[in-house]
RNA sequence: GUGCUUGUAGCUCAGUUGGAUAGAGUAUUUGGCUACGAACCAAAGGGUCGGGGGUUCGAAUCCCUCCAAGCACGCCA
């Protein structure tokens, strides 16, 4: 079933254009908005086109939306009246009754309203967090996972074929850094704190000692009388799997679950990179210097060039890059690759694109999002994120703190973009303060109501057995109203990638609730008003669930 | 220094891609449970949309310029 909401939007929009037509058929009619006003007085949509064809037409707003109207039958659209107000809008004023339709729409596809197609199976795949395996996973990667989990879910309930996928940074100078601190440790634990120097550089974190140990408590101290390499190498064949499946346990918990895990090894071992670096060298955008291979980034707008191969012979990570794109998309044809990016990594963006157009690949494939740091309160002052002392909150130690709910919810509260402090004590002294509970109250509070009424024999209407004209009160309306947006909200997310709308919807559509709530009852009414009112609150039961699902929050039938 | 991001009520943030009198939550004040869950509802006060110019019927939104904050400018990832 189509909905109903977007298609009387649809044909207000075709009927103003004809009618302008109409009223001036020598004048090219320019792009107009239909929107919902913000003020209730001003009907159900207004339009603009009378301001804009003002230039055009010679004459004032308000008379050309008069011609236009004058050619535009309120009868055709439903529509109770059409009234021209302020500088030239003509507004909408509809008969309430094509809102009960959108009761039979929620009724019959359920888990599935909402959904729309936009994409017609287009393929994406959504890469975030990629934390790097040798660390703990830091409030970055909480935002991120928040975000780029919630917009798969987004952009599947609006038709794309969505993969979600990690990318491990098992290769490079992090894993030799990874092995050396290992090995540091391994010597340290056996001969004694003295007997080398750990690495400057090195991972600092407990973890590191720890994996150490039970290497030696599993395997003895046999590595010792091996070369560095080996017992590098031995080292981290031990520790980097486990670090990886703890990663992948902690972001379970989260509610994530990827559909792909990506090793970055896979593209220097099946020669992808190397065949990436011929592609570029063969279209003359590299060159060498001091041993290394460039590339000429400032052609694409950075400010340096970068080094591809170092001198060493080893490739950076971002010649490892420009092949994993290749990789999405040519090798497994996505039609779209979004990448959920740290701000610290937004200088990287141009150069990528850059790079992807020199081996053939459109940059407009490519979509970053790049999410601003989180930022750490406590106290009311900056506890600042590092790396390095091991101290840091981790995705794990949030998750235990204030939960999973909470989390995924506030992190998809604000856009990406926008800078975030993420007061500690808050969260973990006053979760009631929190949204997430307020949207989830409205649930269990329906499915309580619906329980009793089950227990006394009555169960929710097919729409086609309850009277909604009986639904008439503005609650009821409003409430009617803000269920009838759920598609419409769902469009604008999936095309702005930006799931923060839905949870401001989530909260206004509990909202409404609670304000219908307050103001009629269902049990105890008049039988056919209180069937109405059933079928209307298990609407927006499911509204509510379908919202939560694509957040990856809880519908508690019970608080 | 250069680039990217941000600046809206005391605080945390929305603002339908340029629309009508800039909105919520929180905090403060005041009402509402013998009634389906008061983790709720209703109402009030609270604003130089960082400052200043410009574009047009119309600007929080677009352009220019200052101011302030965050981030990045590696043969790190």
């Amino acid at each position: 079933m189509a909905n109903t909401l977007l298609m009387t939007k649809t044909q207000i929009y075709d009927a103003a254009y004809n009618a302008a037509k109409k009223a001036y058929p020598e004048i090219e009619i320019p792009e107009f908005t239909i929107e919902t006003p913000k003020d209730k007085g001003h009907g159900d949509y207004a339009v603009n086109i009378a301001m804009l064809l003002a230039r055009s037409a010679k004459s004032a707003p308000r008379a050309i939306a008069e011609k236009i109207v004058e050619n535009l039958s309120a009868e055709d659209l439903s529509a109770e009246k059409i009234e021209i107000a302020g500088p030239g809008f003509i507004n909408f004023y509809l008969n309430k009754r094509y809102l009960y339709n959108v009761l039979a729409e929620i009724e019959e596809e359920q888990e599935k309203y909402g959904n729309i197609d936009i994409a017609n199976g287009k393929k994406v795949v959504v890469e975030f967090v990629s934390a790097n395996p040798t660390g703990p996973m830091h409030m970055g990667n909480a935002r991120g996972g928040a975000l780029g989990d919630t917009l798969s879910n987004v952009l599947s309930a609006a038709g794309w074929d969505v993969t979600k996928e990690f990318y491990i940074n098992d290769a490079g100078a992090q894993i030799d850094k990874f092995g050396r601190s290992l090995d540091a440790r391994y010597i340290q634990l056996l001969k004694g704190e003295d007997a080398v120097e750990f690495p400057e550089d090195g991972y600092q974190g407990d973890d590191i000692r720890v994996h150490a140990q039970n290497y030696i408590d599993k395997y003895g101290d046999a590595l010792l009388e091996k070369e560095e390499q080996e017992r590098k190498d031995a080292l981290v064949a031990y520790a980097l799997p486990l670090k990886i499946a703890a990663l992948q346990e902690t972001l379970t918990k989260y509610g994530i679950n990827y559909d792909v895990w990506f090793y970055e090894s896979t593209l220097h071992n099946g020669g992808s990179v190397k065949e990436t670096l011929e592609k570029l060298k063969n279209s003359n955008i590299t060159y060498e210097k001091d041993g290394a291979l460039w590339i000429k980034s400032t052609e694409f707008g950075s400010e340096k060039d970068d080094v591809l191969v170092r001198a060493n012979g080893i490739p950076t990570y971002f010649a490892a890059d420009i092949a994993y794109h290749r990789n999405k998309l040519e090798e497994r044809g996505f039609d779209l690759a979004i990448n959920i990016w740290g701000a610290d990594h937004h200088g990287h963006i141009a150069r990528m694109k850059g790079a992807m157009e020199a081996v053939g690949i459109s940059g407009e494939k490519l979509d970053v999002l790049v999410i601003q740091l989180v930022r750490l309160m406590r106290n009311g002052e900056i506890a600042r994120m590092s790396k390095r002392t091991g101290k840091m909150i981790t995705l794990a130690d949030l998750i235990d703190e204030i939960g999973v709910d909470a989390a995924r919810f506030f992190f998809n509260m604000r856009a990406a973009g926008s800078h975030m402090d993420f007061d500690l004590d808050l969260a973990v002294s006053q979760t009631n303060e929190n949204p997430v509970f307020y949207v989830q109250y409205a649930h269990a509070r329906i499915c309580s109501i619906i329980r009793l009424l089950s227990e006394s024999g009555v169960s929710v209407p097919k729409f086609d057995e309850t009277d909604c004209s009986l639904l008439k009160k503005d609650e009821e309306i409003e409430l009617l109203e803000v269920l009838a947006k759920l598609p419409e909200e769902i469009r604008a997310s999936a095309q702005s990638f930006d799931p923060s709308n839905l949870t401001h919807y989530l909260i206004d559509v509990a909202s409404h609730f609670h304000s219908f709530y307050n103001a009629c009852r269902v049990r105890d009414e008049e039988e056919n008003l209180m069937r109405a009112r059933l079928k209307l609150i298990d609407s927006a039961r499911i509204v509510i669930k379908n919202v939560l699902d694509i957040l990856g929050v809880s519908a508690p039938e019970k608080m």
